[in-house]
DNA sequence: GATTCGTGGTA
DNA sequence: TTACCAAGAAT
């Protein structure tokens, strides 16, 4: 740790965060209690995404699914379906065997390795839980921490490599309040979203901005360090809107380990060679990390349903886990 | 330890 | 339009 002369003043940092926060602190649904389901719930939903676009998921979930024992005994269909849009479809099973896991034990882990063993959470979501539901004193490290301590610091590390986050976490460690873990962590992540921002970052409302070698070297903006970018790849992709009698032809993505399992999806082209094209409903563009799809889709027929497929009623189609792909081809189609 | 997993917002 | 990236985890 560094205990030199250059050491950055904690305690007057902690203050100023603390101070700041007071002002700052937003008002989301998931703050208005301490109560590990809920917290935990929310904390799985915010990885990787933004808190406007978890927000209707959140209320609707929870409406669905108000305690860890409903979620345990969910239907995975309905599971699915209500996180469907969201993305990122192993959180969903990994939140119901997590909640499977809960309940056998006869209730939520309190202690950080605890948690730390539930499916789906790692470090981030095990401190985030300890802290905000247990008030122990263990410092989260997401995005938001990593962008405002490699500032803080003007640490140069790649912040994709194991061992910049490592560093990282003892430094938010040092940094925790320890005596409110819950209030400093949503604070400095509170920061790293609203003021500590990845472009333009708004150093002049900043509590640590006195403290900030980044900002004091005017060059906030070229941290975090992020040394490996993805390569992108072309997808060309003809899916089919098959309908009958107010029903649309679809086939299910096997239950096993494979991604998006338990989701429907909308024949392909290339799939049913057999189908006949009558026409093309239009297009659309659809990014899925770094696959980029361009999906025509065209109405067509079939003589008879292949194996494997199923008709399903087109106004149902709200309330059976599809992909975004899927919804976005019915759209462009006129289905829904 | 590098890859993969979804989607939508923003400059 | 493209590139980046958002309260990460599992493999």
């Amino acid at each position: 740790m560094n205990t030199g002369p250059n050491a950055p003043q904690w305690n007057r940092l902690r203050k100023a965060l603390a101070r700041w926060y007071g002002g700052a602190k937003r008002d989301l649904p998931w703050r208005r209690t301490s109560e590990p389901y809920p917290v935990w719930v929310s904390e799985i939903m915010l990885q990787q995404t933004r808190v406007a676009a978890a927000l209707p998921y959140y209320e609707r979930f929870l409406q669905l699914f108000p305690t860890v024992e409903s979620l345990a005994e969910a239907p995975e269909q309905e599971l699915l379906a209500v996180w469907s849009g969201l993305g990122y479809y192993s959180r969903a099973r990994n939140l119901q065997k997590a909640a499977r896991q809960i309940v056998a034990a006869g209730g939520f882990p309190r202690t950080f390795e605890g948690l730390r063993e539930l499916a789906g959470i790692g470090d981030y979501t095990a401190a985030a839980v300890a802290s905000i539901s247990f008030g122990l004193p263990h410092a989260v490290l997401d995005g938001n921490v990593m962008r405002v301590l490699t500032r803080l610091l003007a640490d140069a590390g790649d912040i994709q490599s194991p061992k910049t986050r490592s560093r990282l976490a003892a430094v938010a460690q040092e940094f925790l309040d320890k005596r409110a873990p819950a209030e400093h962590n949503q604070a400095v992540m509170e920061l790293g979203a609203l003021v500590c921002a990845p472009r333009e970052p708004q150093c002049l409302l900043c509590p640590l901005a006195a403290h900030c070698v980044a900002r004091l070297e005017g060059r906030a903006g070229q941290f975090p360090v992020k040394l490996r970018k993805q390569t992108k790849v072309e997808i060309a992709l003809a899916l089919l809107v098959i309908e009958r009698e107010g029903r649309v032809l679809v086939w299910q993505r096997g239950d096993g380990e494979g991604r998006m399992a338990g989701f429907w999806e909308l024949p392909s082209l290339e799939q049913l060679p057999a189908a006949r094209v009558r026409e093309e409903a239009g297009g659309f563009r659809h990014t899925i990390t770094h696959h980029l799809h361009t999906v025509q889709v065209f109405r067509a027929v079939v003589k008879r349903v292949p194996a494997g497929y199923h008709w399903r009623d087109r106004r149902q189609m709200g309330e059976i886990p599809l992909s975004t792909m899927a919804r976005k081809a019915l759209r462009v189609a006129d289905v829904d």
